[in-house]
DNA sequence: ATATATAGTTAATTAAGTTTACTAACTTAA
DNA sequence: TTAAGTTAGTAAACTTAATTAACTATATAT
């Protein structure tokens, strides 16, 4: 147990109300007389402290136990709609917003395509503050209990100052409106921005359920690729940020982003195309450079030979890019999100099989929520603020 | 500022105490008022926390400030000299252990030849325990005063229950010798036992100064090749202890351990100098099998064109390597270890020169305590066991 | 009905903080 | 030399929030 600050007897208070708080999330509804016995604090001590938290609205009664013995108990449980957060990924094509309760769960949400033509700095803005205001109305819920708010950025965040960088190209130019200190103005509630791969990881990290020991790479590939890691159970960002940025690692094929994005499945598969000699229809794999790589897995489920064979290829290409970062990190687990995560069902047991050499054998798993991955993460990363302004 | 635990009366004032205590260490001799301005304490409570911290011989009285106004303060400092710790390295060729003052000042020293022979059980405690017992003796350290121990071991650490396994060839079958809860029993003080590479990077790490939101790679190449890696201020061991574990990353010429390890530089040697058509007495380069690749580097500093060819594919190969782990894990710094970090002078910058093309380019050194770096480690690992021992 | 067990409150005590006011000791300058 | 001003450290009174012990309230079992 460390310290920071002075310990006065107020703070001493303050930290034994949330020293019970944390025991009724974690543990569900008690009693008073069994949270004193899980903290080891006395009885009027944990009613007391009770008392405070209900008063300020974090904690309810709700309904008597059933005992084989002795008077009934008075539950009290968490009460999670004491406040709100705002969790926002604020994407290339697409801004995805959510208001979520002190428990996390999301009440409100809304997904929004980004205005078209130029995005200027005042547009962004605009755009971001009526989006905001628009949920707010919606839902009802009051400025004064919305407590902190977090946003998904795709670019690199300055942890130190919230500051943000190398935006993909369709919001490049909304740098110093995506930046902390300008959000937290507009809002004006505690803020942080982080990069979105990292929130995904975050997302996957929590719902995995793991223990704080282990850790997690989220590996993003899509039209570019990206990876977040959770590493003694915070997001890790290495020097400027560059922690699980894999696009420049080097495999026998070249660079990853160009070999494992959706563009470099496209080229692998038209060249694979251009030489097959068997019969049947594959055109349709040959898609235009301008296309989508869909046709491919689409073509896999229908079992065609050279979508599968193009699918055995591109996975002998992610097992060693896997690989290569599982000797490095040795993460517990590794989630495939992005495009590739929400096909799993044909690449979860492909790349399994060409892991076996490695000695570490991380678990696999793709992206359990999907392209809502990232404003969990936000969500959580709000929530986790609010809790952290409350105790402070 | 988290709490597990019930805050009592009692723990506030330990909280405190230790507060106080740290701001001491860190600070250097201050006066009570001081540390009552710096802590946010009252004067009042700092005295008797003083008068505390005096009684159990933590700290002492240190003579008087010269101030410019006043009565003269009474400067209060740590007293280093409160209790003591054992850090030792159980290598497979030899073992060094140090005993330690609480501010990691190495008292008294001894490097030991392992037992020549077959290393049974038996012979490795017995070996071990006389060991400790005589530098015990000749410290003249009572065994009230010794608090912690850590043991440094070339192998696999399980972090849950300090268990040893894949020990180095001449330690393997001392797998139960080298547990922490043998050790522990054998002491007795509190012990930990730890993967050595990474005691060394948590040395260099600490010794280097920089800020907890950096990270640091200890590539240790010798005989065998490891990494170490701190994230977040704190070992990172990954899944069954393999973060680091760089010996099986595949570089363009083959395996990182069969490529970079001193064998791997002696082949490389050796396939060179069949090539090398030039004149010039380079016989002595191509060393057999069994002798060193030391021949290298000093005819690289005398400046021979084949030992300086050599080197520079060599380093090559180590920036394919280094590029490759950065570009995973964006360290803040690297560090050169081993057989390696002692040739700092002739690595460094041919290294540093070919990493000019990675996005974010980490400060390179070379390992700043040779082969020290371990017994550091582990004497810091001790300090930092038997501080805790006091807070709880 | 009575005994026993459990939940939660009240009252007295204790620990450790704070503030306020003091004494002690030192420097500067009339 | 003496008075004024400044800083260090201590003493006393007060405040907060913990504890223990005793009590009340409410349940089940015999």
């Amino acid at each position: 147990m460390r310290i920071q600050t002075a310990g006065t007897p107020k703070v001493m208070r303050n930290l034994n109300e949330f020293l019970i708080l944390d025991q009724i999330i974690g543990g569900g509804p008690q009693s008073r007389a069994d949270l004193s016995r899980y903290t080891g604090l006395s009885k009027p001590t944990v009613s007391s402290a009770i008392a405070h938290l209900i008063e300020r609205g974090l904690v309810r009664e709700t309904g008597r136990a059933e005992n084989t013995q002795g008077r009934k108990a008075t539950l009290v449980e968490f009460n999670p709609k004491c406040f709100y957060t705002l969790g926002a990924e604020v994407g290339g094509s697409g801004l995805r917003i959510a208001l979520a309760d002190m428990g996390g769960e999301i009440c409100y949400y809304k997904q929004l395509a980004m205005p078209e033509g130029g995005l200027t700095e005042t547009v962004c803005q605009d755009f971001l503050v009526q989006s905001i205001e628009g949920l707010l109305a919606d839902s009802g819920i009051s400025r004064e209990k919305l407590r902190a708010a977090a946003f998904g950025i795709p670019g690199v965040v300055d942890p130190a100052d919230g500051s943000v960088s190398d935006l993909v190209a369709p919001l490049r130019g909304c740098e110093a409106v995506l930046a902390r200190a300008n959000l937290a103005r507009l809002i004006p509630v505690p803020v942080v921005t982080e990069n979105d791969v990292n929130l995904a990881a975050l997302a996957e990290y929590t719902s995995s359920g793991m223990a704080a020991s282990g850790s997690l790479l989220y590996f993003s590939i899509g039209a570019g690729t990206g990876g977040g890691l959770i590493i003694h159970g915070e997001i890790y960002r290495g020097l400027g940020g560059g922690a699980g940025e894999l696009a420049n690692l080097m495999l026998s094929a070249g660079r990853l982003e160009d070999v494992l994005s959706t563009d470099g499945l496209r080229q692998l598969a038209n060249r694979m195309a251009k030489e097959y000699t068997g019969a049947g229809d594959t055109a349709h794999l040959l898609s235009t450079p301008g296309g989508t790589a869909a046709q491919i897995w689409d073509a896999v489920r229908r079992g065609e030979p050279l979508a599968l064979a193009i699918i055995e290829a591109y996975c002998n290409l992610l097992a060693e890019a896997v690989g290569s970062i599982c000797t490095v990190m040795a993460p517990t687990t590794v989630v495939l999100g992005g495009e590739l995560g929400s096909h799993g069902d044909i690449l979860l047991e492909r790349l399994e099989s060409r892991l076996g050499g490695l000695h570490r054998k991380p678990r696999l798993a793709a992206s359990s929520h999907g392209d809502k991955d990232v404003v969990l993460g936000a969500v959580q990363t709000a929530v986790q603020l609010a809790f952290r302004e409350m105790r402070a």
